[in-house]
RNA sequence: GGAGGAUUACCCAAGUGGCUUAAGGGAACGGUCUUGAAAACCGUCAGGCGGGUUCUGCUCGCGCGUGGGUUCAAAUCCCACAUCCUCCUCCA
């Protein structure tokens, strides 16, 4: 959620910086207008109160020794139902701020490439040449169907479309991607968390994704009355659990930057997706993410962005998969973000880069929403910056892995730095049929 | 799912409508004393959010789990919800 007081106090500015993410500037103009009413009502309903408050002390003292205040009492009757009529006014304007406030994304940074879509994205650095063969590469379904080991037929039957089987071998890799992955992150000195995949609704307003991206997610509803949606949503990401595990906290300023990963499943709608990537493992509605967090001072967080990139990176490096970094636009970064950063994997059958980590520094965005914040040596109550990035999504990782990795015979080679976690399994090769 | 009980500061806890500007104790922090420490004694210790402003100060409002209500006036009375505890039921 965006600063109302710096909105009102840098209008214009506002205006240009959110123009370049699609927010018109008379959504601004309509806000700062009722926080103008709103103030206004706040000023008249609490000088009534003060009157009222000097009354009550009045009266009070009268009632102790025993002498009449109903003339007092009847005057601050009709106070009240003023003071009853102005809150009333309060409250509503208040809640039309907040819905307006909760609808805007976050203020761009000034270094973003300025552009409405992902064409306006710009290449930061590569690494490695992409994979080369001297055969023609198979995609990762077919490759997965082949060996085995990825099943969509079975999935579609038992859940539906965008669901898969991992078996055997398959299954095996993608325990050895996410542990390698929660291992790394540990010793790159987060902690491990394993948190809940039901959220309710503040947790969900608190990182971004309500009210404005409902119908991304699944919400469970009461059995019993199938229209009535339950205070219980499917997590989207880790993201919304790992940032909430500080809502409404005051952190201690010396535990700052804290750094956190979780490994969840990510459970989405795909809504508006459909047609796209409807084949393989790249959209899911529901797949393993190793997700991280990191809390920590302002000052910092464009420097523990770096960080958390490099972390990210350090992942595909050590699984020698070729990628490059990508700065999102204003246009296509996420809602909560001032600045994104996208790690996109070399994928050979598509002959194209896949997004497999996303970035962000949310700076106060999230922390103002969740009420993160944080005292320093000063002694005062200062908002946290958050950011957060995958590291990676599992099920891609798999999918590159068995793209880059595929042999002419159709197998494939094990990453070194996986091997060990593969019980020393060093090639997929195809497995026995179940039935 | 059912029945009871609870929720006040870092912890324990008093407070059943107006002298509550929320008692008291512990912890913590500062000080006196001491070579140093302990003890004793003295002091600080109800957070924070919001409004106004001539703006690092002043002032007003709201704050006793959360949200409503009653009242001139609510920690206190009423309603709803949340969380925790105990018991029953169910359950990996």
């Amino acid at each position: 959620m965006l600063d109302i007081k710096v909105i009102r106090k840098n209008l214009a500015w506002a205006k240009e910086k959110l123009a370049t993410r699609g927010i018109k500037a008379a959504k601004l103009d309509q806000l700062v207008e009722i926080d103008a009413k709103r103030r206004q009502a706040i000023s008249e309903s609490e000088q009534l109160k003060a009157q009222r408050n000097d009354a009550s002390a009045a009266i009070a003292a009268a009632k102790r020794q025993k002498q009449d205040a109903s003339a007092a009492i009847a005057a601050m009757r009709t106070v009240g139902g003023k003071i009853k009529q102005l809150d009333a006014a309060i409250s509503e304007l208040a809640s039309q701020q907040q819905d307006l406030l909760l609808r805007l994304p976050n203020f761009p940074a000034d270094s973003d490439p300025i552009g409405p879509d992902e064409s306006y994205n710009e290449e930061v650095r590569k690494w490695h040449e992409t994979t080369t063969f001297n055969f023609k590469p198979l995609a990762h379904w077919d490759l997965g169907t082949k060996l085995d080991i990825l099943d969509w037929d079975r999935a579609a039957k038992v859940s539906g479309a965008r669901f898969v089987y991992y078996k055997g071998a398959g299954a095996l890799l993608e325990r050895a991607v996410f542990n390698f992955f929660l291992d790394e992150n540990t010793k790159a000195g987060y902690t491990e968390i394993i948190p809940p995949y039901l959220v309710n609704d503040h947790s969900m307003q608190g990182t971004g994704q309500f009210p404005k991206f409902r119908e991304d997610v699944y919400t469970i509803v009461d059995n019993d009355d199938p229209d009535k949606p339950l205070d219980l949503t499917l997590i989207p990401t880790a993201e919304v659990p790992l940032v909430n595990y500080f809502r409404n906290e005051i952190i201690h300023g010396e535990k700052l930057p804290i750094n956190v990963t979780a490994l969840s499943p990510a459970f989405r709608s795909e809504a508006g997706s459909a047609g796209r990537d409807t084949r393989g493992l790249i959209r899911m509605h529901e797949f393993r993410k190793v997700e991280m967090v990191k809390v920590c001072r302002p000052e910092e967080s464009w420097n523990e962005l770096d960080k958390l990139i490099h972390n990210a990176e350090h992942l595909l490096q050590k699984l020698g998969l070729p990628y490059h970094v990508v700065a999102l636009s204003t246009g296509d970064a996420s809602f909560t973000s001032a600045k994104t950063f996208d790690l996109e994997v070399w994928m050979p059958a598509q002959d194209k880069y896949r997004e497999i980590s996303s970035c962000s520094n949310c700076t106060d965005f999230q922390a103002r929403r969740a009420q993160i914040r944080y005292r320093d040596d000063d002694g005062k109550l200062h908002l946290a910056h958050t950011l957060n990035g995958s590291g990676l999504a599992v099920g891609r990782t798999v999918a590159a892995i068995l793209e880059n990795y595929q042999n002419q015979d159709g197998t494939i080679t094990v990453p070194e730095a996986l091997v060990p976690y593969m019980n020393g399994m060093t090639k997929i090769v195809k497995e026995t049929s179940l039935i």
